[in-house]
DNA sequence: CGATATGTTGAAAAAAGTCAATGGCAGTGG
DNA sequence: CCACTGCCATTGACTTTTTTCAACATATCG
């Protein structure tokens, strides 16, 4: 197993107020003061690509406010398969079992390179105590991620369709939040099978298949999005899958 | 599609003092006193076999503690498919959302006959105001959610093995939580292929195999258990997957 | 420049899906 | 009480999808 050093830079303290994330930001709810005396508790940090934020298994002592860039939650198996459960974009967050303090269910790591502001858990657990408004706030990111994992399930994971319409749901997935359109976060073949269940050559055949057909297109290596024609993929993405009532 | 009719008894108010599963149940952190208060909230209900408790899409009102038996999770795509996201066993809490009041994600049906505690989301909302307990109590419930359905993903889903190490890995998740060794829920090779992506005949044959080679016995139509050799099933839920890193 | 990732492609093998037909049991209604 | 019907589970034969194995291309990095 290849050793991953945790690496970040550290970017000075959060500056809530400046986030372009403010209104799905998870310390919205608190007013400015309360904000205000928090603030010297949160970090802005920079990770660079492939570079883990936590480990599985690790303490859960801090969660992670994505702002820019994707992460991965890749999940180890007993066996020693992997497999991504989930991927994180901007506004989403990680590591959300910090607030309860057991230790991380899955492994965070950068797809590309990544800003996040870190929040201690116990931090926000004091701050929830006694704020409603903010508890509600943890509740429905709690529930955002539950509904996500169950998303993946059904629309993602094998069974469901052909690998074709499958990566196509896959990549129409990755579009930005926020950001222009047909453009998707860029995720390697590898990745790609690791989040589908299927091996990397199938993942590479149908991604082959797709810039063929001129719904995907590579602006090169050096960026970090494909662009994608959203009309091809949504259809393909449709998936006549057959029986399954 | 074929019409459900919702269906339940009421068999009185829940009696939280002598209820079995007081360990793991959400009230427990409530003192006496303020749980005799609620005690008139709760409903103690009795759910026939194949009968839906509540439907995906409708306001979620109100959640549920698992008290016997055992209820699946399903989630209707856009596509028509269905797939089975998550089955819940006695202890565990269905419909947490009714906490934030939106609607119900999923739709929860049960399995044999269930029996199960009605709490009223408002009211339980309401209980966690200022108690910090009960809070953490609902928030370890939602961890224990995502943590099993990310499980799901990780073990159940197809790709991460074939179909037969996944059904013995199916079955032996099917145990009761705190029954006698070897007893298992029964589900039908329909669900079984909705849980595991694949078909009816391919989890009957996965089934049909493991019964002839002992690894599984059926009691008979009428039991809404399976009798597994722990042994067997687990050494075939190895399942040296080959590849995957 | 070699060394190590990562992406591609082909051909053969294995797994699972599809279609079709059968058998058994339970509940219904004569 | 018994035939009838509907619902599952089961099985076989055949097709499709995906994996596997192996080779080769390309790029990144020290």
């Amino acid at each position: 197993m290849r050793y991953v050093k945790i690496q970040s830079s550290w970017l000075g303290h959060s500056d809530c107020d400046s986030c372009e994330l403010q209104a799905s930001a998870l310390l919205g709810p608190l007013d400015a003061e309360l904000r205000a005396a928090l603030v010297h508790q949160l970090d802005d940090l920079r990770f660079p690509r492939q570079s883990v934020i936590f480990h599985q298994g690790a303490a859960s002592d801090a969660l992670f406010m994505l702002r820019d860039g994707a992460v991965k939650l890749v999940r180890y198996q007993t066996d020693g398969t992997q497999r991504i459960v989930r991927l994180l974009r901007p506004g989403d967050v990680l590591g959300l079992e910090a607030v309860l303090g057991g230790c991380y269910d899955a492994t965070a790591m950068t797809l590309g390179e990544v800003r996040a502001c870190r929040i201690p858990g116990a931090v926000l657990a004091q701050a929830m105590t006694g704020n409603e408004a903010l508890t509600r706030r943890v509740l429905e990111k709690y529930q955002w991620a539950l509904s996500e994992a169950e998303a993946w399930l059904g629309e993602l994971s094998a069974g469901s369709a052909p690998a074709r319409v499958r990566v196509a749901r896959l990549l129409l997935r990755l579009r930005l939040p926020c950001g222009e359109e047909g453009k998707l976060i860029k995720v390697g073949a590898a990745d790609i099978g690791d989040i589908l269940g299927i091996t990397v050559e199938t993942a590479s055949r149908v991604i082959a298949a797709f810039k063929r057909e001129g719904a995907l297109k590579d602006p090169g290596r050096l960026s970090p999005y494909f662009h994608g024609n959203l009309e091809l993929l949504r259809s393909c993405a449709q998936g006549h899958s057959g029986r399954r009532s």
